[in-house]
DNA sequence: GTAGCTGCAAACTCTTTGCAACTCT
DNA sequence: AGAGTTGCAAAGAGTTTGCAGCTAC
């Protein structure tokens, strides 16, 4: 699916600059949820020229249009993944790996508590924080 | 119940300061969930010498203690509510006002989600985002 | 050709911290 | 008395922005 996330650019009107190339394509290949500071290092192992402003100004730019999920671990700065299914995420307090759920209950279980309350559920944002259950 | 983050804090061991008894005034007072600015300029209010470094302080020592819940609602910024009971947001795109609730089935979900992954939930958070249902 | 994009460095916002003075207990 | 707390100002982290030059379309 290389490639998918620079079509959806082109298409919102960007212009497909080495640069942006270069940020969808450590975007696209990241298993994890890379801080701006981890794009910026891995894109500049592919082209060393590429300054931290511009990683910041093109992950804004893909957060606008959707296309990544901006997260903000109560870290104290963001870390972003692309858009690509809905899912939620559980953070590993030992360890900060973070695992990756979906559950349909809890979809539908969102939207009628937001109904409940008289409102049309936008968005919503649910983090899990745990221990993995040690084994005997 | 006003008093009652002060006993909380003597009891953590903290000294009861002319300073700390405006800012868990202010606290406790809230009807809504200030940020460290807003939290600032109604303890000024009250001790016009108060400083900010000391609200930090303060805000950071109770959210250790658990005494207040620091949120991140993707504002670039912390707010501070005090931990009463536990409940959820919900955040009015619109408005910006934060509708509180509390669901029980979620409640159970969630734990269930949590051992399904082989994780003891230690904490977690849940935040919806609407628009109000207009009626007609 | 030109609107949009880039790198650089400076600026900005939110938060933390070193220090000397002060204050609860 | 003494450990903890404070205000101040400076520093720190993360992020944004003005500008002159560059580039995709």
């Amino acid at each position: 699916m290389l490639k998918e996330l620079q079509q959806k650019c082109s298409k919102a009107g960007l212009k497909m600059t080495g640069q942006r190339k270069v940020i969808l394509q450590v975007l696209e290949e990241a298993e994890d949820h890379p801080s701006v500071e981890a794009v910026y290092d891995r894109a500049k192992e592919i082209d060393s020229s590429i300054s931290i402003a511009t990683v910041y100004r093109t992950l804004n730019l893909l957060d606008e249009l959707d296309l990544v999920i901006r997260h903000e671990f109560q870290e104290g700065y963001s870390r972003y993944e692309v858009n690509w299914d809905h899912h939620h995420h559980l953070v590993d307090l030992e360890t900060g790996e973070v695992v990756e759920f979906q559950n349909e209950e809890l979809e539908k279980l969102k939207h009628k508590i937001a109904e409940e309350l008289g409102y049309d559920l936008v968005d919503h944002r649910l983090e899990l924080y745990g221990k993995k259950i040690k084994k005997k």
